[in-house]
RNA sequence: GGGCGAUUAGCUCAGCUGGGAGAGCGCCUGCCUUACAAGCAGGAUGUCGGCGGUUCAAUCCCGUCAUCGCCCACCA
């Protein structure tokens, strides 16, 4: 066999690109199906065409990935569904504010010249998200990928409208929305953030028409009051009682507004009298609705003053108004005083303005009968949540679900399937636009101007992706889904309305398993953002540490329910364990050289070798139980440890006994091993770190296929072997307390050291240390080992004591006596305080009594072997003090 | 105003069902040992936020306080 080369420095830029195509063009991505077989399937969480991918994509799409090849080299059918979200307002605020830097706004090209510019930039951002997902390594099929517009998905948002509306549970209404003046829209409520804001509280006077009195009313929003149309006040309130019924001269205009009791009013709190609204406040509507009060929008959809308020404010911006209508109060001696406030204030999750409470005309759809579906569904245990503390979110948020507003007034999206006859006003839901009106058969018919919100196109992407509302194969196979896997910020807008919009049409919950990771925050636990400017581009990492090291260092980080601290520098972390994952396997695989391969089967192993098998073994069983729990980091460390710990630093340098020997047979028996264990290693890594172990694996010989979708090890309870453990163990430790001898005295490693060995009678692995003499000389660098029934009292060794055996090494004039008394007595003291422990509780009846047998017994062993070792110790330093 | 989470080594964090505290990075010592100096070997470092309680036994369970963070909520 000749060797196979890797190059000296591992440069993941040489082949993460080449084996990416190559999978895409052996079609390793596509789903195996195999018939009556359940498939493990996911779909992404489909990016916004707004911009580029971001870290927290990069964490989102490299777990689903670790997941998806997971399953796949299990054997289960598997499929990833790509695809992207064309994002409503967020991507038309993309294109408004490049028309906006030439001056222009988007009716001044008109609503086609606009949606092309549109198409623009969403083609664009497609392009660099799906080369960034190549990038990044994701499995995914993209023969299956899909757009939130595309024909089939718009027919689905069609067809769940239409039918909603069939089902009465969609309707149009004039109601009090947030409203985005800046982007001229409306927003449901989730799509508004409420921030933390100082501001004023203003405190003025309302007199009544008749001049005997005026009341004091307070508010955050003076300008409101432009449309007041009533005052209110409890009907318990004996200071205002006598008023109710009478009328307020409204100051700054001509109007007269009545004073109505209504019990919303809180008697302690302010004034006890509160300025009603009802146009631009939700509970002064509520209050109107109650007493027939007028409701007077004030606004225009730009957020300016309309023509409903004195002339001098009109086309006034709101803060404007509010600075005049303050200013006015005062010169003509309604003001009072203002006072400095904290309230929350809404502002547009998409560009930030405060939102305001608007009055207009809006489709909704009626979310209590879709909830409690969904809300069922969840307690059937339907879908459950890693970790689990999110069903809390989920249930409050559906136990209080409000109606949703689905129409926005802007021009990217779903054109909202409705049809007005011009001629008889005739309002015509459906699904293929309507020829003619079918009441008065004109055909003078104009669709509605509103666009659907996204999240309606959204949260049908687990059926409408898979073919829904046809009946398709794939639909069939693969819904519903296995897996969803998001960040806790959308579990409102998406998680929940997937659920309920799911259950309405397909009967089935869209997922069963819902893994919520965490947020990408920088070093200082700050949110990445544009603004702050510490997001890290995850093309620059993948650049300069390679794809599986942004992996591997992102899985490795995540723990459940934790957000995940980032900065450029922690990615050193995979790619460190890339390079070693490369260098071991160059040294593997060099030593091919002029060796003949055997059948790994039937050739035999040596304690190592069994104990290698076994490393592997339970650590399949370890990364099966942390896939299936989605700990992702209990996996991700669980294959590192198992790599590097055990294979590297203790196997591959035992191997250095039989590879380094003279014997060809022994060499050839130990490079069948190592070849064969090291291609079940890359498979164990391969869902973590893809290009490097399908680069490795396919140099190999024998492995001729992708590694995409190989066998994955399985756990076999047959070659579970504790007991070799225990002794490996053992042996280990050994090691490791004379290396430790050696550091301490700084005996170099070129001189080799003369040891011998005495074990106890009873001592479990003494055939085992016997056995492997040879690798305990070469592990520790001796000139000889020899196992001794007794000490040899005259040869002034130097003794280290371990559990059930003593070492001699003959290194004293090495050693400085002092110190190594020095050292004993500490360990000594270290031991005695945790004898004291153990023999302390062994004397406590309450714990002979109530502990568990196998606690006691665990007990009574330390205490003993404590013993023994302090003996010890202590015959050592009288030897020394000789 | 509700709800949730966090508090463990200098830093960032693991620690799943209570029984002698862990990782990565950083630090110290010695090594360019023919896979790897992005490495090897060895080492130091913690009143597991405070106080109570349950228990034979608490980093882990309960209560409480403190600090920080997040989500939800119409109080003018």
């Amino acid at each position: 066999m000749k060797a196979t080369e890797l190059e000296k420095t591992f440069d993941p830029e040489k082949f993460e690109d080449r084996i990416y195509k190559s999978n895409l063009e052996k079609k390793e991505f596509l789903p195996r199906i195999k018939k009556g077989e359940r498939p493990f399937v996911i779909v992404i969480p489909p990016p916004n065409v707004t911009g580029v991918l971001h870290m927290g994509h990069g964490l989102n799409n490299s777990l689903q990935d670790v997941l998806i090849r997971y399953y796949r080299m299990n054997g289960v059918p598997t499929l990833w569904v790509p695809g992207t979200d064309h994002a409503g307002i967020a991507t038309q605020n993309v294109v408004e504010r490049k028309l906006a830097k030439q001056g222009l706004k988007r009716h001044d090209l008109g609503r086609e010249k606009f949606l092309e510019k549109t198409w623009e930039v969403s083609d664009e951002h497609h392009e660099i998200i799906t080369k960034q997902l190549h990038k990044i390594g994701c499995s995914c099929d993209w023969t299956r990928e899909r757009f939130t517009l595309d024909e089939g998905l718009s027919n689905a948002v069609r067809e769940v409208f239409v039918s909603l509306y069939e089902r009465d549970l969609i309707y149009k209404g004039k109601y009090l929305v947030n409203w985005c003046g800046s982007c001229g829209t409306a927003l449901a409520d989730d799509e508004v953030d409420h921030l933390e804001l100082g501001g004023k509280m203003y405190n003025y006077y309302y007199p009544l028409e008749d001049g005997t009195d005026k009341l004091q009313v307070a508010t955050t929003r003076p300008e409101t009051m432009l449309g007041d149309t009533a005052v209110a006040v409890n009907p318990e309130d004996e200071r205002y009682k006598k008023y109710i019924g009478k009328k307020i001269k409204l100051p700054l205009t001509d109007r007269l507004i009545p004073i109505v009791a209504d019990s919303y009013v809180d008697k302690e709190f302010g004034t006890g009298v509160v300025k009603v609204t009802p146009a631009h406040d939700p509970n002064d509507w509520a209050i109107s609705e109650r007493h027939g009060l007028e409701k007077m929008n004030i606004l225009n959809e730009d957020a300016t003053l309309n023509s409903n308020v004195p002339e001098k404010y009109r086309g006034m911006k709101v803060l404007d108004a509010r600075n005049a209508v303050v200013e006015d109060l005062k010169t003509q001696g309604f003001y009072i005083k203002d006072t400095p406030i904290k309230h929350s204030v809404g502002h547009c999750y998409r560009c930030h303005n405060v939102v305001e409470p608007y009055l207009s005309e809006q489709w909704f759809v009626k979310m209590k009968p879709l909830a409690e579906k969904a809300l069922d569904a969840w307690k059937r245990g339907e879908v459950v949540f890693y970790p689990k503390k999110w069903e809390n979110t989920y249930k409050h948020w559906l136990e209080n679900i409000k109606d949703w507003c689905i129409s926005r007034q802007i021009w990217w999206g779903h054109r909202i399937p409705v049809w007005y006859c011009s001629d008889c006003s005739k309002m015509i839901v459906a699904r293929t636009a309507p020829e003619k009106c079918l009441d008065c058969a004109s055909k003078n018919l104009k669709q509605d101007e509103d666009v659907l919100d996204t999240w309606f196109s959204s949260w049908l992407w687990p059926f409408s992706t898979l073919g829904w509302p046809e009946e398709t194969e794939d639909l069939k196979y693969f819904f519903p889904t296995t897996t969803l896997v998001t960040a806790y910020d959308i579990i409102f807008f998406w998680v929940a309305r997937m659920i309920m919009v799911s259950l309405e049409f397909t009967g089935k919950a869209p997922f069963r398993d819902i893994y919520i990771h965490g947020l990408v925050r920088d070093k200082f636990g700050r949110k990445m953002s544009k603004s702050l400017g510490n997001g890290i581009d995850p093309l620059e990492i993948i650049k300069e540490y390679g794809a599986d090291a942004f992996k591997f260092t992102l899985a490795f980080l995540t723990a459940q329910g934790q957000d995940v601290l980032l900065e450029h520098e922690t990615f050193k972390l995979g790619s460190k364990f890339a390079n070693k994952i490369w260098n071991a396997s160059r040294y593997i695989l060099m030593n091919l050289e002029e060796r003949k391969l055997l059948d790994f089967n039937k050739t035999e192993k040596n304690d190592i070798d069994r104990w290698i098998i076994h490393r592997l073994n339970e650590t399949t069983l370890d990364v099966e139980k942390a896939i299936k729990s989605y700990r992702f980091n209990d996996a991700a460390k669980s294959v590192y440890e198992y790599f590097w710990d055990d294979f590297c630093d203790w196997y591959i340098e035992a191997s250095k006994l039989s590879l380094y020997s003279n014997d060809p047979g022994e060499k050839d028996r130990a490079i069948t091993v190592l070849l064969h264990l090291l291609s079940q290693s890359l498979k164990l890594l391969h869902p973590f770190l893809s290009f490097i172990t399908e680069e490795i694996y396919l140099k190999i010989p024998g492995n001729e296929e992708s590694i995409v979708n190989s066998a994955y090890p399985v756990f076999d309870g047959s070659k579970k072997d504790d007991k070799l453990d225990a002794n490996m163990t053992l042996l280990k430790d050994a090691i490791t307390r004379v290396r430790t001898l050696r550091s301490e005295f700084t005996i170099p490693p070129g001189k080799k050291i003369k040891l011998s060995i005495r074990c106890d009678n009873d001592f479990k692995a003494k055939e085992f240390f016997m056995q492997n003499k040879a690798l305990i000389s070469l592990l520790v660098s001796a000139s000889e080992v020899n196992f001794v029934d007794s000490k040899l009292t005259e040869s002034g060794d130097i003794s280290i004591a371990g559990v059930g055996y003593e070492i001699y090494a003959a290194v004293r004039d090495a050693v400085d006596v002092p110190q190594e008394i020095e050292k004993l007595k500490k360990e000594i003291e270290k031991s005695g305080k945790l004898y004291d422990r153990a023999s302390g509780k062994l004397s406590n009846p309450e714990f002979v009594n109530k502990a568990r047998p196998e606690v006691i017994e665990k007990e009574k062993t330390t205490k003993e072997e404590l013993g023994i070792h302090i003996a010890k110790m202590k015959s050592y330093i009288a030897e020394l003090q000789k």
